[in-house]
DNA sequence: GAGTGGTCTAGACCACTCA
DNA sequence: GAGTGGTCTAGACCACTCT
């Protein structure tokens, strides 16, 4: 029993939630109570119920108490990366395209800009064995230091490409996932003959006053890509 | 000023992370030097980096100091819910089928059961505006308690099945996401005449010795549904 | 041995809620 | 006014690292 006292009184109170000896809404013993059961001071009592309120299993209302929270019981993380995912990785890249573009309507939307401000856009293949997997379009908004020195395009991430000149822990990202049927001009990049859907995942960056950096929309082949994910 | 001293240290010093005048694995000026600027006492200041190490910022290293982590720029957090997503919801279901039957070997393999043991198959249909937008099936191991009542399982999501006797706070999940083309019997029951792609979320429940509870997979029409997450 | 973080105490004052 | 959680102090002892 080498374990910390704060420590005891976590994993005392999660098993009981995890026993539903106390339910969600029922009141958590009060810290002064606590500290006579355990014999330990206010302090210590406070480091255990933080460690429950960080995991998410209680919550604090000052003058109330402490409450057994409600499960969030449809939370998932996932990591993505466009170059490598559970079941492959992107072993080489070939650059199709950058060039400085006006945005349409649509883009300048999603990018919060106006049609008139230039917009770098870079298309790109991946590979994983020689065969083409993914599809990659990036709309970067143009500003100081960005990348277009085509070495330093052609393998990044689209983290990478702009936490080059900007401290990434400022970054906001935001990830939308859908299916899609690939029209022509992917079905001849991708060499789909047959039928086969394509897996979208669009990225979109902010910066730290919440304003789009730019929009990367990568097409993976059905067959070659999963996303993983768990409550944990 | 009106907010408290490890406030004050917990967002200094992420602005200075931010900044870059912290970067990854440089070293956090000492607890007894902070308590020396800030004129706080020692508790006080672990608060505040207490915070920095719970958001990830900092990690600590016991006789040596509290580094400055490298941030995890591929993490996103999602939430899924088969009955409702953010541009749609469920607002009908139709049960086509609850049977029994006995798990053939890719099935009995991912639940980590045998193939002469029950397993609970649940077929239903999911509708929108009276249109159907997904079918789901379910694969539950049976165990005391578990709803095989219809009124019961019609209208409730994977966890809802699983949580009637079991705590929700123990649940281990994982998901799964990837694109498929319809097979006939997905194209007749979602009414798919065209070329429609669909996104497949497999959910997969765990219980808290970690063996598998049920397999959960919902082929959504790809023009209905978009997942959805954020890195914060 | 000097410096570091990890644990812990026994108080204190505050703002809040509830009866 | 009694009880609750939120903040904070000024000490203490420990195990650890570094030199």
């Amino acid at each position: 029993m080498g374990s910390p006292v704060y420590m005891q009184i976590f994993e005392d109170i999660k098993k009981k939630i995890n026993n539903t000896e106390l339910k969600p809404g029922d009141i958590v013993p009060s810290e002064a109570a606590l500290c006579r059961d355990y014999g330990a001071s206010r302090m210590t009592v406070r480091k255990g119920l933080a460690l429950l309120v960080n995991e998410g299993y209680i919550y604090s209302i000052p003058g109330k108490g402490n409450f057994v929270s409600k499960p969030e019981s449809n939370k998932y993380t996932i990591y993505f990366d466009e170059m490598e995912n559970p079941i492959n990785r992107v072993d080489q890249t070939r650059l199709l395209e950058v060039t400085i573009i006006m945005p349409d309507e649509k883009l300048a939307g999603e990018l919060c800009t106006t049609r008139n401000k230039n917009v770098i856009m870079i298309r790109r293949l991946f590979y994983t064995e020689g065969v083409p997997v993914a599809y990659d379009v990036k709309y970067l908004l143009y500003h100081k230091g960005m990348p277009i020195v085509e070495k330093e395009i052609e393998h990044a991430t689209f983290t990478e490409m702009i936490s080059n000149n900007m401290p990434i822990f400022a970054l906001k990202k935001e990830i939308m996932i859908y299916a899609q049927i690939p029209d022509e001009e992917i079905k001849r990049h991708l060499n789909i003959y047959h039928n086969l859907s394509l897996l979208v995942v669009e990225q979109k960056l902010f910066d730290k006053e919440e304003k789009p950096m730019g929009l990367g929309i990568t097409y993976f082949r059905g067959d070659y890509i999963r996303l993983q994910g768990t409550n944990a």
